[in-house]
DNA sequence: CGATTGACGTACG
DNA sequence: TCGTACGCCAATC
């Protein structure tokens, strides 16, 4: 993410997604990764807000790459179906079950590693 | 402008 | 391991 990303230029909406687009595909990461990732530590709640109004985001955002810590799929009712988030997580090759990401360690993705070299 | 709310995270028992 | 409690902070009511 460049440098020119902070709340005073850009919304801290757009820094969310910003960051959630640069997650690769079958890859995922936590919201508390993502808020770390912008600086505003802490926020992690604050990102699952953004999440709510990333589906009128352009272009839009793959929120379904972002879950929680556990790797649960918290917000899958925030799609159109219950398996909306699943499916589109399941197209990338990330196995879901119960409503978790398998092997959510290893798939983890750091905002951080990719966002430091800035 | 104070109170409420969250797609979270950590601490504690 | 699981459930509860609380902190976090911006947006919304």
């Amino acid at each position: 993410m460049p440098q020119n990303l902070n709340k005073t230029t850009i919304d801290f909406f757009e820094m969310v997604y910003a960051v959630v687009r640069l997650i690769p595909r079958g890859r995922v990461t936590s919201y508390g990764a993502v808020a770390n990732s912008i600086g505003t530590k802490g926020t992690s709640r604050m990102v699952g807000w953004a999440m709510n109004a990333s589906h009128t985001a352009r272009p839009k955002v793959p929120a379904h790459r972002v879950v929680n810590r556990n790797g649960m799929l918290t917000g899958k009712h925030h799609f159109g179906n219950n398996n909306e988030m699943q499916m589109l997580l399941e197209k990338e090759g990330i196995k879901v079950a119960e409503d978790k990401v398998v092997e959510f360690k290893k798939l983890f993705w750091n905002p951080l590693i990719e966002i430091k070299i800035k």
